[in-house]
DNA sequence: GTCTATACACCGATAGAC
DNA sequence: GTCTATCGGTGTATAGAC
């Protein structure tokens, strides 16, 4: 019988951290490789356009989970503040509490991110475009809710990379915290 | 006559944006020697380590070139709320107005990150803890003095970030106006 | 100080047996 | 679907002439 032994799922699951520590140039298929426990050889077979298809892939599948884990949250039956609140907690699940990175941000920025750079700088665009929208339903003018929803990403991906370059995540979790806090709030 | 006919600073501005556009792994001899105008061969006249080398030449350069730039003007012979917003100012200038990248942040994320990911964890953690100082001189309690030190270091390179990411220097731009706008003012 | 030429390891990728 | 073996190319680094 042919059944696959490892899905695909699993498959994508082993290689995110190796491009997630090394970035797309820094991840070599021998690191791959043995990240799945599988030979190069039988990577091709799974991902026949080799690193380059792998790392797509990858893209794709977080700017999906980000989008599910996050971002989605905007669009719930609820009220405004209360969506805002949530999608930020949304965000911090997605990083693992600043544990982990964003793979949209790394692999956005290595050579990939140039292929593929029009695509991201649209997604964030409509992410940006989505929270502004919710601030407005605050109550906010529309310039003033997109500058909010500005700030809201920068603070974000901010304490998220302070927390890497001081080697502290409490750098993030207090960061978010006092975002949270700066949102609208329920009335 | 023996004199070198490139000054080392001259030879160190044109490696610069190799490593800044590329990273750390993504930057080549071939791509740094063609930088310099120089062959491979030469450049290892230069910096007898290689590649490890010229990054982490590169990165005490950059981390003392902010330093001038930025966090020196935190020192300066004012007030504590101007020298806040000149801090702010410095920073714009030493990214050029968001149209560079910050070097130190670069390479802090690469595989050089890991070799001399403490000391630049620690530079960052003396970064922090001069703003929080300056904050403190305004009259903020040590701990809220901290808090809005961590939120001007990620307002600065979340914005940034978002910046590149989003393929739009305004984002940058417009998000320095509001960091400044929320810091402490003259009285 | 700079060059040409080259060493040699490892990269991404493929062939083909099982 | 996975493997071993190997290809061609490129990466970093060095030797040695000028």
């Amino acid at each position: 019988m042919t059944t696959k032994i490892r899905s695909r799922e699993a498959l994508l699951a082993e290689l995110t951290p190796v491009f997630m520590t090394r970035g797309y140039e820094g991840a070599t298929l021998t690191q791959l490789a043995r990240a799945t426990g599988l030979g190069k050889a039988s990577l091709y077979h799974h991902f026949p356009g080799g690193k380059e298809e792998m790392a797509a892939v990858l893209l794709r599948d977080a700017v999906a989970s980000l989008d599910q884990t996050a971002f989605a949250r905007l669009n719930e039956h609820r009220g405004p503040a209360e969506r805002l609140a949530r999608f930020v907690d949304g965000f911090d699940l997605y990083v693992d509490g600043g544990k982990r990175g964003c793979l949209v941000a790394i692999l956005g920025q290595g050579s990939i991110g140039n292929s593929y750079g029009e695509q991201i700088a649209g997604q964030f665009r409509d992410w940006h475009a989505r929270l502004a929208a919710v601030f407005e339903e605050t109550g906010l003018k529309p310039k003033r809710a997109a500058r909010d929803a500005d700030a809201l990403l920068a603070g974000l991906y901010g304490y998220l990379l302070n927390a890497n370059l001081r080697n502290d995540v409490g750098v993030f979790t207090r960061g978010l915290k006092r975002l949270k806090k700066s949102l609208p709030q329920e009335s």
